[in-house]
RNA sequence: GGGGUGGUGAUCUAGCUUGGUAUGAUGCUAGCUUCGGGGGUUAGUUGUCCUGGGUUCAAAUCCCAGCCACCCCA
C-alpha cells in the first residue's frame, strides 16, 4: 500500500531520499543499520542492472565464479596498506556456536585477499594468464557514520572483478576498459551521466597503484562514486606470492586488476531524477514500463476490458513490460498517484472516449506530457521508450554540464565549493597535502582527475600555486 | 568523534508539563455507493505504550541505566 511523499525534493533530499524508496515499495528498513531490505520492486531494478553488467563481463571472456564469505584474519592482513584502509570497518567473526575461534574470521569487506590466495596456487606459468574471474556477491563494511538506502550501506550488493595478466600494459588497460563498460552502464541502463577519470593519490583504492572512476553529479551538487576499476600492479601478487614461469624461463609476479560497481549506481539514478511525485524511472530498469488503467464506469464493462485486454496482449507480444491494473477498489485517481510514484515510464489512459475512436491516451511520467493516438499504431510504443531513455540521458547529461564550473583562481574556488555546493573544474599539483588543505578549507575533496589530453585550464595549481599536473573534478562526496 | 530528534495496534500519531479506563487517522476484512488525478459510507479488526530497574496505592507519563532507529555537524 503506497503513501503520498511529504517531504518535497528541494526542501531536504535526503528526508524525501528515504520517503520515496519506502513509499514506492522499492526498499525497506530492517531492524539492522545499515542492512536494508531489497523489495520485489526495488530488487528488480538491481537484477535489470546485473544482467546488463553480467553480458558486459561476459562479452569480455571474464568467467563467474563464488569465493567464501569469510576471511581468516591472517589472510586479510597479508597486504599492509590493504588492511589498514579496510581495518576499522571490518566485522568480524569470533564465536562458532560457544566456542571462541582460534583465528577471527572477517566476513569479506571485498575479496582480494581470499581470491589471491587461490590464484597464488592455480597460477604456474604464463600459459594460465590471463586469469578473468568476477563474482556477485554482497561484503559487509561496518560503516559507523550514516548509513543510506543503496548509496551507503553496511552490506553491499555487487560485483567484483579480478583479473591477473602477465604485461602491465594489459592490466592497466583491462582497469580502464572496465571503468568504461561502467559508464556505459549508468548512461546506457540508468540513464544518468557520468564522469571518467582516475582518483587522486589520497581518494584512491588501499592497495591500488591507481584507481580509474566514474562519477555523478547529485541534483544536490555532491558526487557520488558509481563504480571503480583499479590497476593492482604487483601490489597484492608479491605478499600473496602470485608468480608464474616466463617464456623465457624467469619467475614474474603478474599484474592484477580489480574492478566493481554497487547497487549504489540505483540509488544514484533514483537521487538524479524522482521528483515530489516519486520515483521517476527511465524504462530500460522500470520493472513496470507501462501501466494500463482501465477508467471504468458503472454500465456496460466488459467491453471496455475486453479492449483493454487486447492492448495488454498487443504489448505483452512487443515484449514490453506491461502492468494492468484493473483493480475495481481503487479509483483511477488513486492509481495515478500511485504509479506516479512508483515511476512508471508510461501510463495508458483506456475509458470509453478511447473505446470509442479505437485508441488510447498516453500520459508520460517524465516529461508529464499526455496525447492520445490510434490502437494501430501501438507498436511504436516500444521505440517510444527507447526515445524516453534517450531524451531523460541528454537532458540530465546537459544539467550536469551545467553545474561544472570551470575555476582558475584560488578565492573562487573555495567560495564556489564552500558557499553554492558547486562543483568546480580546475587545474591542480595533484599532491596529497595539498589536497588535504583543500579538504581543511572547503569539505571538499577531488572527485576525479581527467585524463582527456586537454590543455591544463592553468599552468599553476588553483588552490596552492605549485605547477599544475591535470585537470581535476572538486566536489563534495556522497 | 560531537550533537539533535524520536521509539505508543500493521502504519502514522495524540496523550507525557500536572501519574488514575489508550486518542485519532490510515490500513486491513465484509458490504453498499462511487470511479477521466488519492471519493463517501456502514460494520468488524488490531496494543509487551523500545528494554531493564527505581519512585508510587497507581507509571505511556516522573527518575536512573541501556538498546535501537532516523538526521545534522566535524
Amino acid at each position: 500500500m503506497v503513501e503520498p511523499l511529504k517531504t518535497r525534493k528541494r526542501d531536504d533530499i535526503t528526508q524525501w531520499y528515504n520517503e520515496v524508496l519506502v513509499a514506492s515499495e522499492a526498499m525497506d528498513f530492517s531492524g539492522v543499520k545499515g542492512f536494508p531490505v531489497y523489495r520485489p520492486y526495488g530488487y528488480f531494478m538491481w537484477e535489470v542492472m546485473q544482467k546488463a553488467l553480467d553480458e558486459e563481463i561476459k562479452k569480455r571472456n571474464v568467467k563467474n565464479a563464488y569465493f567464501p564469505l569469510l576471511i581468516p584474519e591472517s589472510t586479510l592482513s597479508k597486504e599492509k596498506e590493504h588492511i589498514k584502509g579496510f581495518n576499522p570497518e571490518v566485522a568480524w567473526v569470533t564465536l562458532g556456536g560457544e566456542k571462541q575461534l582460534e583465528e577471527k574470521l572477517a566476513i569479506r569487506p571485498t575479496s582480494e585477499t581470499i581470491m589471491y590466495e587461490s590464484y597464488s596456487k592455480w597460477i604456474k606459468s604464463y600459459r594460465d594468464l590471463p586469469i578473468l574471474i568476477n563474482q556477485w556477491n554482497n561484503v559487509v563494511r561496518w560503516e559507523t557514520k550514516e548509513t543510506r538506502l543503496l548509496l551507503r550501506g553496511r552490506e553491499v550488493l555487487w560485483q567484483e572483478g579480478h583479473c591477473a595478466f602477465e604485461t602491465e600494459k594489459e592490466a592497466e588497460s583491462n582497469a580502464r576498459e572496465m571503468g568504461l563498460v561502467y559508464k556505459k552502464i549508468m548512461e546506457e541502463v540508468l540513464a544518468v551521466p557520468v564522469l571518467f577519470g582516475k582518483k587522486s593519490e589520497s581518494e584512491k583504492f588501499a592497495g591500488a597503484v591507481s584507481t580509474y572512476t566514474v562519477e555523478a553529479i547529485l541534483p544536490n551538487n555532491f558526487m557520488s562514486q558509481a563504480g571503480t576499476s583499479h590497476y593492482l600492479g604487483e601490489n597484492f601478487a608479491r605478499p600473496f606470492d602470485i608468480k608464474y614461469l616466463d617464456r623465457d624461463n624467469k619467475w614474474r609476479f603478474v599484474q592484477q586488476t580489480s574492478w566493481g560497481m554497487a547497487m549504489r549506481a540505483l540509488g544514484i539514478m533514483i537521487m538524479v531524477y524522482g521528483d515530489d511525485k516519486g520515483l521517476v524511472l527511465p524504462p530500460a530498469v522500470a520493472p513496470i514500463q507501462v501501466v494500463i488503467i482501465p477508467i471504468i464506469k458503472g454500465g456496460d464493462s466488459e467491453k471496455l476490458l475486453e479492449y483493454v485486454k487486447k492492448v495488454e496482449k498487443l504489448l505483452v507480444g512487443e515484449g514490453i513490460r506491461v502492468l494492468l491494473d484493473d483493480r475495481i477498489e481503487y479509483s483511477p485517481g488513486w492509481k495515478f498517484n500511485e504509479y506516479d510514484l512508483k515511476g512508471v515510464p508510461i501510463k495508458l489512459e483506456i475509458g470509453e472516449r478511447e473505446l470509442a475512436s479505437g485508441s488510447v491516451t498516453l500520459k508520460f511520467r517524465w516529461s508529464g506530457a499526455k496525447k492520445t493516438i490510434k490502437l494501430n499504431s501501438l507498436q511504436s510504443l516500444k521505440d517510444v521508450l527507447k526515445s524516453i531513455q534517450k531524451d531523460m540521458l541528454e537532458a540530465s547529461k546537459k544539467a550536469s554540464e551545467d553545474r561544472i564550473v570551470q575555476i582558475k583562481d584560488r578565492e573562487g574556488f573555495v567560495s564556489a565549493l564552500k558557499g553554492e555546493k558547486n562543483v568546480a573544474k580546475a587545474a591542480w599539483c595533484g599532491r596529497i597535502e595539498c589536497e588535504e588543505e583543500i579538504k581543511q578549507a572547503t569539505g571538499a575533496t577531488s572527485r576525479l582527475i581527467l585524463l582527456d589530453k586537454e590543455k591544463l585550464i592553468s599552468d599553476v595549481c588553483v588552490f596552492c600555486g605549485r605547477k599544475a599536473e591535470n585537470n581535476a573534478v572538486f566536489a563534495k562526496s556522497y
